[in-house]
This record gives structure tokens, C-alpha cells and sequence, in this order.
DNA sequence: GTTCTTATATCTTATATAAGAATTATTGAC
DNA sequence: GTCAATAATTCTTATATAAGATATAAGAAC
């Protein structure tokens, strides 16, 4: 099975082929996230097709949580800025109860050129322009994680300090609404680090306090890359939690 | 919608109705961890409904990677010690290439009687008699993480070091064919912390180095947890992965 | 006249069934 | 041993019906 879902003699299953389609005007801009797209019969009549094998291919990518589906409704595009907790990806939580209220405050905001690893992990050119925002974010009022953020310049184009506040520091939301790119899922990297100076001030913590360091490459359609963050987190009194299946 | 898949109304679709009694064989025995369910057509013809019936009910239990299905072959009662990888659950590679080769050694293995905390995740009345497994990973060669893994008494009567060097150290495949208790899934629960002595002579670290503390709850059937653990890792040169979606 | 309820029509997704295709393993002929 | 036929399995596709949401219109209450 390859990407598209054909198999070593060729056979691409009928509602493969239509999600392929469906994802392409999705990518195209032609449904916007927060939008409707046609309906399970319309879409079966444009593809010719029938509805159950449209059906197939819109519950794959409502698996995926690239659409969100509600019966009787429609099927929606699925949107950063309708979701029920303003920072999906967000695995901190505080050790002795669930997570409130999540607050982010920006520290500043500057045109960079990318080094050669970002530059790599970004899949552009080394020393190509790019952005690089700092935060801070406060987990039910206490200052939790200091992050790091680079986008590359070409997905960016201008990213100002004004644009990053009216949107509440709330990024992936920005992205989207802003520069039409959608995150859709994330890689983490988690070390146990020390910090430095900078980061305990910012954190307000003594020196060489053990701190969790998270990495992330977000993702946009097709896994291309399009932000790089790197965070310090206090887990004196949070931690990062995980399920796994 | 609750557990069982009833609304408001008190509607169960037919195929949670056969999803429940397929996973009350599996809880039964009737169908062991590694063996063959009834083909789809057998089991259409035992509950009276139609073949696609029974295939969305066995749909969503291999999305929980409760079944495996294999086109022409049949449905198989998912198992630990058929899968691909022997740690399934495990998230630490090396920093610089895919994870090859993970080897466990017994430390030590214990009669215990568990703390309060412990029993109370273990949903067991404290000091309820338990064990404690001791043991030591290395990835690549490579000592990484120290692990501390509590059981209760209760599901699991004789634990007994040969048992588990039997076994290779593969805890869930050992859960599995001498206890019958299958581990679905875990929750993980990780911080940033400094060692104290043993652990870090455990680990061959100097100290004061910070380490990964993964503290891991794990479930079966009906979100009941059957063990704990609180493991160590060195992250130099290896990390914890995750992706989010 | 305005507002609220209620029924109805119509749109949506969700569920159930059936028939045939694709895949795998087995059997038998050669 | 190799190859083709066969049987058993899951997978794909199509069709029909049910359940849920929404807009509209008619009627009742105020």
C-alpha cells in the first residue's frame, strides 16, 4: 500500500480515489476550515459514485480530523478556531486537578534567518528568512512554559506583533485564518534538560532546576513541515500527559 | 451517547449491540489473545444480522487494535506477543536513528504491600499485598531507563523471577499467557526531575543529571488499570517521541 | 398585531443489508 | 515441484431505510 492506497498490482479502491479528490479541494482552498462541504449525495453525484462510497472516503479523513461530521447537519471543515480548547496540542496539564484556563503573552516577535538545522527540518534552504516568536505560557495563572517558535518565511510572508495579539497568542489559529495553512497534526521530542539563565528568569526558577524540553514539527496537508517550536517547562507542579493506544 | 453507545432515547445501534457481545467474548476467553474470531459470516448468522453489520462492530474494535484483521486469512484476537515490536507502548529512541534493539534485564522482583497512592490508582484497598519488579532497558546497547513496576495481588497471585525471565522481560506478553490479562492501552505521565543516588548508579550517570520521570498507569478491558510504573530515562542521547493529531 | 408553539416537508448524516471483487491458503493434477 | 482450480476469508460498492436537524407555514395564545 502506498500513499494513495494502491496495492502492488495497481487496484486503487473506488473511495480511495474520491478521498484523494477530496482532499485535493481542500488543499486548493476551494471548502475553507469552519465551512460546509456538499453533501454526501451531491458530492456522490459530482464523483459518480454512490453515497456510501463517498461516505467511505469523508469518514476516513473525519478519523483523521481533517472534517468533522454532524448528523443531520452536514460535514464541516475542520477548524482550529471552532474547536472546544484553544490549544489542541497542548499536553501540560497541572498535577492535581484539569487544566482551566491556558493563557499565552507574547514576549516578541523577529525576522530571522533560519540556521542549518531548522532550515533542514523546515525542508527549506539554510539561511532562508524566516520568523521567530517568543512566548510565554500560563497554566491556570502560573508561568508554565517558555517557547520558542520559527516559521519559515515562504509559508509567511509578514507576521506582525499586532496580527500574533489579536489573535490572542492563539497561533495555529492564526495560521489558519490568517495564512490559510492548517496544522494538522504534530511531532514531539521530549528531553530532561537544565536550564540557563535566560529560561529560569523568564520562568522565574532557580538556577539548574531540571526542566522538560519539547520539541515539535507541526504539520500541514501532505506532512509538509511549517513551524518549528522548541519549549522549557516547569513540571514542578504540571506535568505532560500521554495515552497511548 | 454513553459507554454502550445509547442515546437519549435509548436507541443502540445493531452493530454496538454486537460490538458489546464480541467484546464479552473477549473478556469471557471464548477467543484467546493470537486466535482466530468467527469469520464475519459466522458470527452474521450467530447474532442474526447481516455480514456488514458484524464487519462495522469488528471495524471499530480494530481501530482500538482490540482485533487485527487480515484480508483472506481471517480476524485475529490481538496480542502482544505477535506484534512487530516487543515494547509496544515503549517511546524512547535514540536521538540519531530509529530505534533497533531494546534488551531488558531483571533488577529484582518483590513481595510488596502497596502505599496508599498506589492502591488508589490500582482501584485495590491500601495495603493490599503486590509485587515490585525492578528491572533495567537498553536501547541500542545502551543502559536508558529504570523502571519500577507495581501489580496488584489480586490479578496477579504468583509472580515468580523465573516467570519473568521466561519471558524476556516482555511484561505484557507474559500478562497475557500466564495471567490472561491483556494490556489495551496506558496513560503516561511525565516530568523533569534529578536523580538521587541509586538511580542514577542504576543508570551509570553522575548526580544530579535530569532525568525523564515517566510514571505510567496500565489498562485492560473496561478502562481497568492492572499496573503501575514510574520509570527513569536518560535523555543525552535518547528522547521521548509523540505524535498528536 | 405579535409571539410562541406545533406540525410538516425536506435536507442532512447514520445504519442495515446484499452482491460481487480481491486476497490468501489449500487441494489436486500434471 | 509447479501451476491451476477451488474454497474461505475480508474488502468494496451499491441500495434502501432510519434518525437527526432545520426551515417554513399554519394555528393558538397573548
Amino acid at each position: 500500500m502506498d500513499a494513495l492506497g494502491a496495492n502492488s498490482t495497481g487496484y486503487v479502491p473506488l473511495y480511495q480515489q474520491i478521498k484523494r479528490l477530496i482532499t485535493e479541494s481542500l488543499v486548493s482552498g476551494e471548502w475553507a476550515p469552519g465551512e460546509p462541504i456538499p453533501s454526501e449525495f451531491e458530492l456522490a453525484s459530482r464523483y459518480s459514485v454512490s453515497q456510501g462510497t463517498v461516505r467511505k472516503a469523508i469518514s476516513e479523513l473525519a478519523s483523521q480530523k481533517v472534517l468533522v461530521r454532524h448528523q443531520g447537519k452536514g460535514t464541516f471543515v475542520a477548524s482550529h478556531s471552532q474547536e472546544s480548547t484553544n490549544f489542541p496540542f497542548l499536553r501540560i496539564a497541572p498535577d492535581d486537578s484539569v487544566v482551566q484556563s491556558v493563557e499565552a503573552t507574547l514576549i516578541d516577535l523577529w525576522r530571522i534567518k533560519l540556521d542549518e538545522i531548522s532550515a533542514a527540518k523546515l525542508l527549506v534552504s539554510p539561511g532562508a528568512s524566516g520568523w521567530l516568536i517568543r512566548r510565554l505560557l500560563s497554566v491556570e495563572g502560573k508561568e508554565t512554559l517558555y517557547e520558542e517558535i520559527r516559521l519559515p518565511g515562504d509559508s509567511f510572508e509578514t507576521v506582525e506583533e499586532q496580527l500574533v495579539l489579536d489573535h490572542n497568542c492563539m497561533l495555529y489559529s492564526m495560521y489558519e485564518s490568517e495564512f490559510g495553512i492548517r496544522i494538522l497534526n504534530v511531532e514531539e521530542s521530549l528531553k530532561a534538560v537544565t536550564a540557563d539563565g535566560e529560561i529560569t528568569k523568564r520562568l522565574k526558577l532557580p538556577e539548574s532546576t531540571p526542566l522538560l524540553r519539547v520539541d515539535r514539527i507541526a504539520f500541514t496537508y501532505g506532512d509538509k513541515p511549517v513551524e518549528l517550536r522548541r519549549g522549557f517547562c516547569n513540571t514542578s507542579n504540571h506535568h505532560y500527559r500521554n495515552r497511548i493506544v
